[in-house]
DNA sequence: CTGTTAGCGCCTTCAT
DNA sequence: ATGAAGGCGCTAACAG
């Protein structure tokens, strides 16, 4: 109907074809305030009849909003991340956005590049899950950028720029203390990626702990995400004199590699060894024995993020600047799923 | 540096603070061609004090590219998705090109309106996962569309347009075999939304096979995600007269939750009844016991997809239009993963 | 209520 | 090698 040779319908097509102005015609197309409802209707039947369709490129020239915000985090395929994402463009197409996507792997060039590529398509806003919380380089764009950021998962230090997080320490906290409370006295903390703030901080928590009850600190930040190598390091740490009787993983993948060596190890969790995660998993209840996690709000963080940022976009510039948004973060509270590799409900009859 | 105040910076800015004509700074910008060395280094250096960001929507009025694909999947969440869209994302990066991202959730009117909105922002491509294959609204939306189309997963019947696809016949039709070999006679077919191209596809397998094998069609597609149905349901098969010896089930989730179901129900796998499911996933293996899966080739087919959306697009209008695309879908195969589920392995020594 | 007009920032002839 | 000028499609002032 409007494919083959014709050019692009403008708006000017569709106001000589409705035998009205321009400006009417754009009225229409706009809600059709001041527009008579006869001449609404012929505008209306004109854009049907021709396969009309804004051109987003040229409102966006006037100066108008795009309409678009962008989401830079460290992979998509990442399930914590693909949750987040999904609730956030829940929440942007209720302010009839769309989401342009953009992955830093938690590599900073990459990062960098790619936010430059998300700059250029001019969104409203950015959401950002910064590969490190701490680098200068992002605090100065930040610092120089105009358009409203919301940082989701983990903060960018020093840069007064509003984040949603978990509470990352204190679950740790938790998890660690309810490790204590079940006897364990040597407890690995096992991960990968030190340098990331979430990690950090969930580190920060179990030192705490331990260093409160005088345990001696057991830590191995080496795991990588492959499963062999997690073979190897657990059966270090097991052959040792004083091998650790739980293991408090850091993260998601950590987690399942860490289960996954100690099946093959054939070491029996939670008996010989108990396991407590960070980070819930799809499966994580199926597994046997089902593990014992602490659990994220992933769609709150998702969803508040965008919340947060179309907030900012939508106050619009006169207001006061009084009502400035708290740069405190958001922090929502993570839970304890307890289920049986802690050495929970050891006692009840089934599985 | 740039932010407070100041207006964004324009061409004009930069070509004045340089002391040139705008179009001199319009040429340094594209490359530099036809722009003495001198003058060049002199518009650079404003652009990097000014931080200059040329306007990506005035280069789009102009008639240019908008450098973004559209992409409209059911879901971003869920992992099959997730793994392609970020195979295709990483092709779009290498042709200087974004993602916008909508989602479709299966649903037809969700998904004609996300991509409305998303034909708004202009995107040169679209990459659809459609949700009704057959569904008319969506072939003479492609019908009519100028911007190319790559659907992927899933084609979308009668509209000749290129499409990625893995066989779901056949590997559904060998895995059913599979099941046979075994010994199984009455295999239940397990799953839901019956009205799914892929789900139809891999039923159809399933029928042939059974069917050449004068054996009983078993077939409920009425599970849903919700875990306690399954219960249900499942208790309900295995409590008839003649229960099924195996279950092939349609798609991930079903496998997921028949799996959960049978563990609930203290059904022996594969010893009461055997499970084979389509589509593998990350646990799939650190089950037990481990799943036998029908694997499909997930990053293949969405960079594929790119691919070809991408060949279309920087095919330049003028060349041959003999060179034109073929219409035949492009298929990958699917792999079938053997483990213990099936009844695989069983002589094995360990696991 | 409606039409006319002036740009938004950029690229691209066309002169110089 | 460079500059001036027009127009991409649209909206927001301003006239009528």
């Amino acid at each position: 109907m409007k494919k083959s040779g014709s050019h692009p319908i403008t708006l000017a097509d569709v106001a000589s074809t409705a035998g009205v102005g321009i400006a009417t015609a754009s009225r229409a197309v706009n809600g059709g305030t001041n527009v008579s409802p006869r001449t609404l209707k012929r505008v209306q039947a004109a854009i049907r009849q021709l396969g009309y369709l804004p051109n987003h490129a040229a409102r966006i020239l006037k100066g108008g909003r795009t309409k678009t915000v962008g989401l830079l985090m460290p992979s998509i395929a990442d399930s914590f991340f693909a949750s987040c994402a999904e609730a956030a463009g829940e929440i942007a197409r209720l302010h009839d956005s769309l989401l342009i996507v953009a992955v830093s792997n938690n590599d900073r060039d990459t990062e960098m590049g790619n936010l430059a590529a998300l700059m250029r398509h001019r969104p409203d806003g950015l959401l950002i899950v910064p590969s490190d919380c701490a680098a200068k380089h992002l605090v100065s764009f930040v610092r120089s950028s105009a358009v409203p950021i919301v940082t989701f998962d983990r903060p960018i230090l020093g840069s007064g720029c509003p984040s949603v997080l978990t509470d990352n320490f204190e679950a740790a906290r938790t998890a660690t203390v309810h490790l204590l409370e079940h006897g364990y006295k040597r407890i690995l903390c096992l991960g990968g990626e030190p340098d990331l703030f979430t990690i950090r901080e969930r580190l920060r928590g179990y030192r705490h702990v331990m260093e409160s009850a005088k345990l001696p600190l057991l830590i191995d930040t080496t795991l990588s995400g492959n499963a062999n190598s997690a073979v190897s390091t657990l059966a270090r740490h097991l052959a040792g004199r004083r091998p650790p009787d739980a293991i408090f993983t850091l993260k998601n993948s950590a987690t399942i590699v860490a289960f996954q060596a100690l099946q093959r190890l054939k070491v029996s969790i939670p008996s010989d060894v108990a396991l407590l995660g960070f980070d819930d998993f799809e499966l994580a209840s199926t597994l046997r024995p089902a593990i014992s996690v602490v659990q994220q709000p992933l769609e709150n963080v998702g969803r508040k993020a965008a919340e947060l940022l179309f907030a900012q976009l939508d106050r619009t510039p006169g207001s006061a600047p009084s009502s400035k948004l708290s740069i405190e973060p958001v922090v929502f509270a993570n839970r304890l799923v307890l289920r049986r590799s802690c050495g929970c409900k050891m006692r009840a009859g089934s599985l």
